[in-house]
DNA sequence: TGGGGAGTT
DNA sequence: AACTCCC
């Protein structure tokens, strides 16, 4: 069997548990630059406030009774590890699919006992932690998504919900399920769906996996046998290193100015080479991309992207950052609103399957080694003494392009600073 | 009007 | 490289 874990209104979750006044309030959590509602209250939700709704569109009317604070990443991404560490108490196989969702197996466990566990491991994990989460079981991934909704809607439930694949129950429920509500299903799949008369899960459930896969995918087949309760999605394993990683923001406020881009590249590709290193891994190549503002039909819009090999495979952030550079340089136009810009580590690689370059070794033992340790204290500097102790390449201190969070809670957990107070 | 990531074709 | 999907 499988659980899936979900934690209810995450982000919410995470920050009543430091501010509990706002329990029973209607709390929306914005997106970076405080753009759209990424998270809602069940109150919010009554209120009619819709997921990804941008925060501007709220009626002012509405907008009044609601609290809407900025994202707390290094609070969301310690809770989320912390909720993590006590799903792993429960069974060795935990698989952490996001930020706030953990697929579990119960491989070898005695089925009758389960429900039984996940009230247990719920239970705990409201008591260590604070976050309140729904389980899902069933035996096989997209059913244990549909059971985890389930727990969620209906009280009855207390939480975990179970789906027997061949239960009258489970056909019940499908035979009324939307076939866009099935993980995996989309808008696009959804429409094409439509046109070959199937509009239910129970429908695409009960179709020819052969003949959905000439119309889509592979994805498509294994959605139909998964809906069979045929477990085909393998758990991951979340070691694996990432096989590309992208660093992008939006500029605070649109800019023209180049040395805006610059900059931003610049802090972006370090960014990414932070993230490299702790994979341990080496890029071969790196992108840049900037574009303009898609929604402002009134302004010119440009979008461009170039690959720019790397010099040798490299977790350097000083040669990543002059690759970012220089790609810029091809592709910034001047008189342009940019948006948005970023860069991506491409063709990774580990030390191990490393390919040296045609003209040999770029840089000897000595030298890589020096770099190495260079970075690794780098590292270290901004684990031990927070981001942004040491930078590499100057930039202005205040930026265009700085992120808007107007709203940010403390980062109560993870910096010394923000500690919460408590008076007895 | 987020910022990542993945997979397929 | 484009498209689709996920959270």
């Amino acid at each position: 069997m499988i659980a899936l874990v979900d934690c209810n209104n995450f982000y919410v979750s995470c920050e009543r548990v430091f501010q509990p006044r706002l329990e029973g309030q209607p709390v929306g959590v914005l997106s970076n630059n405080d753009g759209c509602v990424v998270a809602r209250s069940q109150e919010i939700k009554d209120l009619g406030v819709a997921m990804g709704m941008p925060a501007h569109k709220i009626e002012p009317h509405v907008r009044k009774q609601c609290t809407l604070l900025s994202s707390n990443y290094a609070l969301y991404g310690d809770m989320s590890r912390r909720v993590t560490d006590v799903l792993g108490q429960h069974t060795p196989h935990v698989e952490v699919y996001s930020i706030d969702e953990s697929f579990l197996s119960f491989e070898g466990f005695a089925p009758e006992s389960l429900i039984g566990r996940c009230q247990a491991m719920r239970t705990q994990v409201r008591r260590d932690t604070g976050i309140p989460v729904s389980v899902g079981l069933s035996t096989s991934k997209t059913l244990a998504k549909l059971a985890n909704h389930r727990a969620k809607k209906e009280p009855h439930f207390g939480g975990v919900a179970i789906m027997d694949p061949g239960s009258d129950d489970t056909r019940a429920y499908l035979e009324q399920l939307p076939v866009s509500e099935v993980w995996g299903v989309a808008h696009r799949s959804a429409v094409r769906l439509h046109t070959l008369g199937i509009e239910t899960a129970w429908q695409l459930r009960e179709a020819s996996p052969k003949h959905l896969r000439k119309h889509f995918s592979v994805v498509m087949e294994r959605i139909v046998y998964e809906l069979r309760g045929v477990n085909c999605i393998e758990l991951d394993d979340m070691t694996e290193p990432k096989k590309q990683i992208m660093v992008s923001r939006s500029f605070g406020r649109l800019t023209q100015n180049k040395t805006d881009l610059q900059e931003a590249v610049r802090v972006h590709a370090a960014r990414a080479g932070e993230k490299l290193r702790k994979q341990s891994g080496l890029a071969q190549a790196i992108m840049v991309f900037v574009r303009t503002n898609r929604f402002r039909s009134d302004l010119p819009s440009y979008s461009k992207s170039v690959v720019v090999p790397l010099p040798g495979a490299t977790c350097d952030s000083r040669a990543l950052i002059r690759a970012a550079g220089a790609g810029l340089e091809q592709i910034f136009k001047q008189g342009i609103w940019y948006q948005k810009c970023g860069i991506m580590l491409m063709d990774l690689c580990n030390h191990e399957n490393e390919q040296l370059g045609l003209l040999g070794e770029a840089e000897n033992d000595e030298t890589r080694q020096r770099n190495e340790r260079l970075m690794a204290t780098l590292d270290q500097l901004n684990r031990e003494h927070g981001k942004g102790t040491v930078r590499l390449g100057m930039h202005r201190k205040v930026n265009a392009w700085e992120l808007r969070c107007e709203h940010r809670t403390p980062r109560y957990t993870t910096r010394w600073d923000e500690l919460k107070e408590v008076s007895l």
